[in-house]
DNA sequence: CGAACTGTATGTGTGTTACCGTACAGACGT
DNA sequence: ACGTCTGTACGGTAACACACATACAGTTCG
């Protein structure tokens, strides 16, 4: 049976619906929430519950298949994929300094101590390792799917 | 005199135009060499240099202004703002732990030790937070603007 | 088969991005 | 005063991103 997930969309962020429900998608199985294998829901009925276009979450998932993050099969729905891609060391480490980068210039733009954001990093990072070693065996993931549109 | 800045733009990064040339701009000022008060180039002048049209320089330079970063002073220039936003603390936490779970989740999708991503953050945090120790003593700022156009 | 689920494909409207050209208005040195 | 630097403000065009609506095609089960 397909999972049900707890996926929020924020409509004020700017951000684009589709990259928030790939995002939030990702950060399940960044966490261990969802594993190789795990079927996630339908189009429709995600699209149906966030109160969004079908083609919106099309959108998403197939921006997720080409990241190899997911498999679509016609006529029996999507799946969290198999394998990691292959990234080379230095374009993983290009990637996560593309990032870090940014956090660093937000925090000195705005006044915030190089102290205090890694360690915000910190937790973020501990959140998700550690979630990851205890997922699947307790927690049967959260309820249903609840969008807020205005 | 408008000081010369080192702007790089990279057609391939999807990113638009305007937020590199505001990205970077701002990565200037976060790590010191750009200081309150410091004149930027002409928005004709970076234009010329980066090979696109001043209406994209004005862009990136009116969304700048309002984020009080830097000033515009009709008939003489562009220049580096005075103060910072006086954003709340949990304003600051939530806008940093943003960027820190984007980092946490793709570090993880990757399969990136957690460890070796704090080490990287560690060295974009310091790596700012030196150089605006020791700005504007000896570093000039660098030459040109130079692009990169198909 | 046929109903009810699944993903897939094709248009359509709106907004953003970037471009080009032209024109206006403030600041400053000669 | 004039020329030349500065930012500001229009109009219009082309390409693309985003979300929507509708129709098509594979899978499964009664």
């Amino acid at each position: 049976m397909a999972v049900r997930l707890h996926i929020q969309i924020d409509t004020l962020s700017g951000l684009p619906v589709y990259r928030q429900i790939m995002d939030q998608i990702k950060y399940y199985i960044a966490s261990g929430s969802l594993v190789t294998g795990d079927q996630l829901p339908s189009i429709r009925e995600l699209a149906q519950a966030l109160t969004v276009n079908p083609t919106t979450v099309v959108k998403a998932y197939t921006e997720l298949v080409h990241e190899a993050v997911i498999e679509l099969r016609h006529g029996k729905g999507a799946f969290v994929a198999s394998g990691y891609n292959p990234l080379s060391v230095e374009q993983q480490d290009k990637a996560v300094r593309r990032i870090a980068r940014q956090l660093a210039v937000e925090t000195a733009q705005m006044g915030m101590s190089p102290e205090r954001a890694l360690r915000i990093v910190e937790e973020e990072l501990g959140a998700i390792s550690s979630e990851r070693a205890e997922a699947k065996a307790p927690v049967k993931l959260k309820v249903v799917a609840s969008g807020s549109r205005s």
